[in-house]
This record gives C-alpha cells, structure tokens and sequence, in this order.
DNA sequence: GCTGAGCGG
C-alpha cells in the first residue's frame, strides 16, 4: 500500500479538525489561528509516523532501498585498447542496463590494460554474462565473466 | 607508440 502525498494531506486535514474540534470543546480561551497551528504540528509529527508504518518514503524521502533489482559487478575482458567508458557503457547498454563501466587503464603510464569491470542491474546473472558474453565490439570479442574479487556486498 | 593474456581503486 502506498501513502503519497495527497493521502497524507488529507490524514493532516483530519487531524487539524479533530486538533480544532478537541481544544474547542475543552473550554481553554484559544485563538483559531494558533489552534490550527498546533494541529498541524501535531498532524505533522503523526503523519510521518503513519506513512512509515506504511513503509513509504514520500515523508522521509529516503534514498532508493535497492529494490529495484540486483547490482553485479562483471569482468569484461578482450577490449579494444581504443575504446572509452561512454562507449562501452552505450553498447552493454542496449543488452543490460548498465550502471557502472570501468575501464582499467594503467595510472603511472595511462596505458590501457584491455579490460574492465561494468556493474549491471539484473535479476539473473547468468542471463545478462551469456548476453554480454562473447559479443563484438568494435571488431573484438569481448569476454564476460563474473567478477572474481570485489565481490559486491550487500 | 604499437600490443592482446588478463580480475581492479
């Protein structure tokens, strides 16, 4: 169940009136602008709470959980020396979707050192190395395996 | 500056 934005102003709504309709009837001299006010503060102090028990994030807006599906790291080996990361990352990105590319070139001497590591979101692993595996790119066959080190951790 | 197995910051 998802709580935006419009419910949780109509739950702000409720707990304004029922805020105004409680400090009306208990007989404290209150003004009606600062009786509104302090429901909505209240209303804003149990509509966050509401909405977290509904696990939604548009109170508290939390960055994306990881839900939508699996980060792998690959290892892409057999690549063009000639070969920058946009490019890399524009050709994986029309099998995968492509998160991340990382072309391993030497820092000391700025060599390119032929391979690489790219980050796919993807439910099976497998599917997306088979994908990828064994695909031209400018007239390489590229190499795709898992990862070996770095494994991603949760 | 080319090259051609390879697992990194």
């Amino acid at each position: 169940m998802k709580v935006g934005f419009i419910q949780c102003a109509i739950i702000s709504v409720i707990f304004a009136v029922i805020g105004y309709l409680v400090f009306s009837s208990s007989g404290m001299e209150t003004s009606l602008p600062l009786t509104v006010a302090a429901s909505l503060l209240f209303s804003g102090i149990v509509t966050p709470y509401l909405a977290s028990l509904f696990g939604t994030s548009a109170i508290t807006a939390e960055p994306e959980s990881g839900v939508s599906g699996e980060t792998a790291t690959l290892y892409v080996g057999n690549l063009p020396y000639k070969a920058n990361e946009d490019a890399v990352k524009e050709y994986f990105n029309s099998y995968v979707n492509v998160q991340s590319v990382r072309l391993m070139k030497d820092r000391r001497t700025g060599k390119r050192k032929g391979y690489g590591f790219i980050e796919v979101v993807t439910s099976d692993v497998d599917q997306a190395i088979t994908e990828l595996n064994d695909k031209v790119f400018l007239e390489r066959t590229l190499k795709v395996r898992p990862a070996k080190e770095k494994g991603e951790m949760e």
